[in-house]
DNA sequence: CTGAAAGCGCTTACAG
DNA sequence: CTGAAAGCGCTTACAG
């Protein structure tokens, strides 16, 4: 079972602790910390360990703060906590982190700048050592801020266009690529993109990706293949697709830049009577919970967001620590996941 | 467009600062503190915020804390972060605290009584003047441990048995009887119940309002037809479901206790050969993102995450502010919404 | 192995 | 309106 320990006594601290064991505060700092009790004789160590139990003793860690100039804190920027991709990435930093003692303080930018900075500067007067943004945009004022302010800084999810700071990210070409090659593999030759905002790397890169696949099995890409929604929620994505598919009813295959838009696309699909996959296969990306149980399931490209996180965290910790950064951007692979949102395509839809 | 700052100057004091500004540290701290600058005279206390601004000075708010006794920061332990019931609750009390000037620690116990004390235990020592726990079980011996201590703490989404801390939650017993009353109104006689954990609060009193709804209408309760799920996840929602189905074969609907275990139990229910809704039906609790959108639709009870985390965080607020709180428990309403997992029952499944 | 001293960077009651 | 002093609770280089 769960021991708990004695009550905490409200101002008890560590001066009064070494009176009553008869002993120097610092002889007390060095028996209490793991790292250094070995310069304290076993036995006084143990009756101040002991004497600290049995009082209740809570060590003040903002005071030994602001004594050793460290908070062990980092601090994570999230555009939307409530966006389930990122519950993950947090928690694989914290898991990370952790280990090396530290906390984490989690801020919702809800995606504006001028909401970042400022939490930027709380945290920072916090003294935060260091901070993780998955809120980044490809040219971050937030980021700038950082970079000026000469804290450490790693990008996770989404990269800076100039790669100004390490980041860590899933492979945003090679998955759109390989969403065009399931569907070329399906037969599909008239192939559309909804993407993500253009201003974030996610956004820019899987439309590169897409881009691409469509070069790599010789199918021409023209510009309007491509609509750009104007946030990834299932609303946007419905909406771009709307537009996609009145430009284009050629289309038998849309890609979308995360599962949200594949949603969207989903419904807007729905929207002018056709269905999919019958009429028209939709393949997303992130893999997010529930897709696998929408109907249909969706057929989409999986990432790894929990280890996103302990890399990202890990690189944290090397710059905090002082160390360099030999990789200013790790990319992670990613992994297509075929279900029902996607089938050969048929031959009356490619007619019409 | 966003103002960037002068970059900090690391290591510039606010002692520093005052020499710059040729006066004395304290009248620096007062003009710097927008509850004190009208003690400063208007022009000195331009000229040092000037000077502030141009030398990039940077407030250390570890030293105003270890000097003020006040952190403002306040934790919220959840049981596991990438669940999206939570994400609400923790955006909920983040954007109440910040309008009081506090920050808000995440931590994730991962559902573990020992991990919640640890943590707890390092959210003391970093001095949070309150906890929020969304964690919590009927008996939490992390609650224990903060009540030992005697921080300041309130409960959201689930509650004490004993109220011995507030808490805010949802109405469990009204949502669970409002989806007996549904499913009784479509013409529902054989109903069974897939419910959560009964050492949470909502496992429990969830249970209790599926059991009052049988009663409301005049249908005999049994044990039997309601089973416990070893969690709150798809996995032992479809595991809880086939017992069940398998020793009650006659059931047309089943409630469950939250819109995962819906999911397992929709799992099951095709497991059986059979569909929901047309052999059974199913209610879940939540209204988490994407229900929706799965097959079929769920019929759910939706809850208010972030208001009850407003909620929360108010409670928090007075307790801190050493206010008493008039009500131990806040239950908030909850709303059925029908979609399409609830359908009239199948005469031919009434007769198996 | 232990102690004495200094100091981290603020804020505030007190005095003038 | 401003200054001088004290102190929040630790840790660590230095001395012995």
């Amino acid at each position: 079972m769960v021991s708990v320990r004695r009550p905490a006594r409200p101002g008890f601290t560590l001066k009064q602790l070494a009176e009553l064991a008869g002993v120097h505060p610092s002889t007390v700092s060095r028996a209490l910390d793991p790292l250094k009790h070995g310069l304290v004789a076993a036995d006084v160590a143990d009756r101040i360990r002991r004497i600290a139990e049995e009082h209740g003793y809570r060590r003040n860690s903002v005071a030994a703060s602001l004594r050793t100039q460290r908070s062990t804190l980092v601090g994570v920027l999230v555009p939307d906590i409530a966006n389930p991709v990122f519950s993950p990435i947090i928690s694989g930093i914290t898991e990370v982190v952790r280990g090396q003692g530290f906390s984490t303080i989690v801020a919702d930018t809800g995606g504006e700048a001028d909401s970042g900075l400022r939490l930027v500067d709380e945290l920072i007067a916090r003294r935060v050592e260091g901070l993780v943004l998955a809120s980044a945009t490809r040219n971050d004022p937030v980021l700038n801020h950082c970079l000026a302010e000469g804290i450490p800084v790693v990008l996770v999810n989404r990269a800076d266009d100039l790669d100004r700071a390490p980041a860590v990210v899933s492979d945003d070409i090679l998955g759109m690529r390989a969403a065009v090659e399931h569907l070329h593999g399906l037969g599909h030759r008239e192939i559309g993109f909804v993407g993500g905002p253009e201003r974030l790397s996610t956004g820019h890169l899987r439309r590169i990706g897409f881009e691409q696949g469509l070069t790599d099995f010789g199918l021409a890409f023209r510009p309007d293949l491509a609509v750009e929604a104007r946030a990834y929620d299932i609303e946007a994505g419905r909406s771009a697709a709307v537009d996609l598919m009145r430009d284009h009813p050629e289309l038998t295959a849309i890609v979308a830049g995360n599962d949200l838009l594949a949603l969207g696309t989903c419904a807007a699909i729905r929207g002018r009577g056709l269905t999919c996959p019958g009429d028209v296969s939709v393949v997303g990306h992130n893999d997010m919970p529930l897709v696998d149980l929408v109907e249909p399931p969706l057929t989409t490209i999986r990432i790894g967001p929990r280890q996103m996180g302990h890399e990202a965290a890990r690189m944290l910790l090397s710059l905090i620590g002082g160390e360099a950064v030999h990789h200013m951007r790790v990319v992670l692979p990613s992994t297509l996941i075929v279900r029902g949102s996607t089938a050969p395509p048929n031959k009356a839809a490619q007619r019409r």
